[in-house]
DNA sequence: CCTTGTGAAGTTCTTCACAGCT
DNA sequence: AGCTGTGAAGAACTTCACAAGG
């Protein structure tokens, strides 16, 4: 009954999971407006599913000729939370800075909003010294430190496989909320902590077998 | 009616993903056998429903003590068509070897299995003379060539935003079965081509919003 | 006992179909 | 005419609960 009350400000995960595609789309678009026919055309989801996603906006600005980009999109990124401008912009930090990481150190990856990133990890020296970023790099023993005087929530997991559950259960100890994991290995941490598993492979096998991941 | 038979083999995609995820988690164990309750602890599924996954696999092997992890993985890849060594090697090559696509070269980021590097891609000669790679490296003119002569059915798209739906028409009229999307650009492709969005954004807002993605 | 495997119930998500608006 | 937004139906997925096995 009472969550009831609750879920009715809940929008379902499959539709968050095309919202924030939906929002990252809407960039895309020249147009001032745009239908749920023409978004099925771009996405290849049924029409019926966009509007039902939408429609857990409350937006009811799309009027019934169509919605409009600009407000679409500040209402998907109001609604998720996702980085208005300046507000919102959630501090990760990437563990580990071999070819992966480093790659990632390059900000250009990461569209404008949403998150920040705040701090580069890694346990060789020799690596944080050569490795010229823009971006602040530390040794690893300084990784709670940084964390929690940075107040940093995320982390991408970009370290061997072998170092990856235990610098994981580092990172949920210093207070980090959810993890972004590049490595084959499976995490297992408590259930408050987010995980992401993103490894090459395991995209690659989820792709093979059409899953939309997303 | 003839559709149930077809279902009657199909494993649901949300089982999909966690058998996917199952497989990587067993090469990790150190026991013979496993029951379904360790794995809930591992992974935070319900117990019922890894059963219920596994059952799709149609084992019977699991007796009433838990199921020998050795059969239960060569189960879920023959199942899955996921790599059993050797067999089952699907071709993949990389589009775009900036920074990213450059840390992709790495084979060790790929499980031995499933996939097998057959290319990289780029349109800057200099750069493809400037990486040492035990990957064969070609301009993006010989595009075409390659993938057909070499049969290669995915593809890493790691270019700029800007070139990734151009590039990516192009792949799918070489045909290419699927794209693992690493732009921040969302690709409109005909309906066959399958696509995973994986840009670390995209992925990160996902991992904020704690839906499980895969 | 503690297991697995599975009908059946329960829940969540998608799609249909149409009233209402422009 | 073509659109949105939404009850209601339908499909898909998860969880319960228990029979059967070691």
């Amino acid at each position: 009954m009472f969550q009831n009350i609750q879920k009715m400000n809940d929008i379902p995960s499959p539709s968050k999971k095309r919202l924030i595609q939906l929002s990252q789309l809407l960039n895309q678009l020249t147009s001032k407006k745009i239908t749920s026919p023409e978004l099925q055309k771009l996405t290849g989801w049924g029409e019926a599913t966009i509007r039902r996603d939408i429609s857990h906006l409350k937006l009811h600005n799309g009027a019934s000729n169509g919605y409009d980009v600009a407000l679409l999109k500040q209402a998907i990124e109001q609604k998720l939370e996702l980085a208005v401008k300046g507000q919102n912009e959630y501090k990760c930090c990437i563990v580990g800075l071999g070819n992966l990481g480093g790659a990632f150190l390059e900000t250009s990856l990461f569209g404008s909003e949403s998150f920040k990133l705040a701090a580069g990890f890694d346990t060789n020296q020799n690596k944080i010294d050569m490795l010229r970023s823009k971006i602040p790099l530390y040794p690893t023993t300084d990784l709670e430190k940084v964390i929690r005087q940075q107040q940093i929530e995320y982390a991408i997991l970009t370290v061997s496989d072998e170092k990856a559950q235990i610098m994981a259960e580092r990172l949920s100890k210093y207070g980090i909320k959810g993890i972004l994991n590049y490595t084959n290995t499976v995490l297992t941490l408590p259930p408050e902590i987010k995980v992401l598993n993103a490894s090459p492979t395991l995209l690659l096998q989820n792709l093979y077998q059409g899953v939309s991941l997303l």
